[in-house]
DNA sequence: GATTATGATTTTCT
DNA sequence: AGAAAATCATAATC
């Protein structure tokens, strides 16, 4: 637009800008268009002497005042920066140029200012909330993420240790996180301040309304949040790697104790007619071992289908095991039982005196008399009162696998 | 380092 | 819902 008003500009302001007549460069340009009807004396083209020294006085005075300006003091330019800020006009002014300004160019502005938050952020900070890493300070925040993150697959016995040091690695992601987070909100502030000082500083020399400047706070706010959204970002990325390494359960799969494994055993193989522990028995199965009873049930599920696949694989850890209860209950020949007891008792429950016959370790083998003896068992009211709670039992380990126990696993049984 | 053992998880079944 | 079966991933062993 301005670039063409030499060209076009033909009307009564022409010739009459700052600088463009009095370049000497520009009158090749303005002698393209022929003279105008305000122009009856019909000048070739060129301005008027008259008008032209009328410019250049014009424009000397100009710079004239200028030079002035660098003249003044600072005390007298202080003065009459003070006179216009308390010339009686001045509010009025003020409040029509901000106005002016508000429906002009800061209106696009408008539209975007109540936006929603964003939902990614909103996301990341629930995120650190529930990791424990935002929100206040509290002891039990790294430990319920942990207890949440491995309440299905149990505990491991030194998991105390590594939760510890998992809790150890959070609070120092917690702590990076919150200096990190105060240096910016400190930026933040300091620059949100300083802009403001700025504004309010120029809003004595230029039309800033308050409200335009806290328009500019929100901007410098929005524009500082997105480094905001990508530190959480980032703590929130280190918290889930965090949390693979020292939470998948799987990663740090640690053996039973040798002690553990044995009680396990001894119970799997003196209930090998139906090894299903119920509840009571898990539980007391897990505090003897030390382990939960979430462990206590996928260990036998792993040693039922194990044992099921490749019992041949078994026979010599069932024989061994069978030969230790067997032995057990020779010993306790003679002494009261009580059959309907629970927990290590059961070991021995029902088992019979195998008449001073020592195992006789036949793989595989299966007497008559050792058969009848398990159907008299498999009907007894014990056992129908646990196959009732045990509904797989029925269907798939009395076909599959009771019918191959050996004599001395029976004896067990 | 290949193989086996084993605890945990996931999927399927009853 | 709980167990079986399949699968995964790591520990232990050779």
């Amino acid at each position: 637009m301005l670039q063409q008003q030499p060209i076009t500009g033909n009307g009564p302001n022409s010739g009459r800008g700052i600088g463009l007549n009095a370049h000497p460069g520009m009158h090749p340009l303005n002698s393209v268009h022929p003279p105008t009807q305000h122009r009856p004396d019909g000048d070739s083209g060129l301005e008027g002497t008259e008008n032209g020294h009328e410019n250049r006085r014009d424009i000397g005075d100009i710079l004239q005042q200028i030079m002035t300006i660098t003249d003044q003091s600072l005390d007298e330019a202080q003065a009459k920066k003070h006179a216009l800020n308390c010339h009686r006009m001045k509010p009025a002014l003020f409040s029509v140029l901000c106005e002016i300004k508000e429906k002009t160019g800061l209106s696009m502005r408008n539209t975007q200012e109540e936006e929603p938050p964003d939902p990614q952020l909103v996301r990341l900070d629930n995120m650190l909330l529930a990791e424990g890493v935002a929100g206040p300070e509290k002891g039990g925040g790294a430990a319920a993420a942990v207890s949440a993150a491995t309440s299905s697959g149990g505990m491991s016995p030194d998991s105390s240790l590594e939760h510890s040091d998992y809790k150890q690695k959070l609070s120092q992601i917690r702590t990076i996180y919150h200096t990190e987070l105060e240096k910016y909100e400190q930026a933040c502030a300091e620059f949100t301040t300083h802009v403001m000082n700025l504004l309010r500083e120029q809003s004595r020399t230029r039309p800033v309304s308050p409200r335009e400047i806290e328009r500019m706070v929100a901007i410098i706010h929005r524009k500082f949040s997105s480094i905001q959204t990508q530190l959480k970002q980032s703590t929130c990325e280190a918290v889930m790697i965090l949390r693979s390494r020292f939470l998948d359960a799987r990663r740090k799969r640690r053996n039973f104790s040798k002690q553990a494994t044995e009680v396990l055993n001894e119970y799997f193989y003196s209930h090998l007619s139906n090894p299903y522990p119920s509840e009571e028995a898990k539980e007391e199965l897990a505090k003897q071992c030390g382990i939960t009873v979430s462990q206590v049930s996928n260990w036998f599920g792993n040693k039922r289908i194990r044992y099921k696949k490749n019992i041949s694989k078994f026979q010599e850890e069932a024989n061994i095991y069978a030969m230790k209860t067997a032995m057990g209950a020779t010993q306790r020949e003679g002494s009261p039982h009580t059959p309907n007891s629970t927990g290590s008792a059961d070991l021995f429950l029902g088992a019979p005196p195998v008449n001073g016959e020592q195992p006789g370790y036949h793989m595989g083998a299966q007497d008559s008399v050792s058969q009848s003896r398990f159907a008299d068992r498999l009907y007894s009211p014990r056992e129908s009162r646990v196959r009732s709670s045990s509904h797989a039992w029925s269907c798939s380990w009395d076909r599959t696998v009771s019918n191959k126990l050996t004599p001395a696993q029976l004896a067990a049984c």
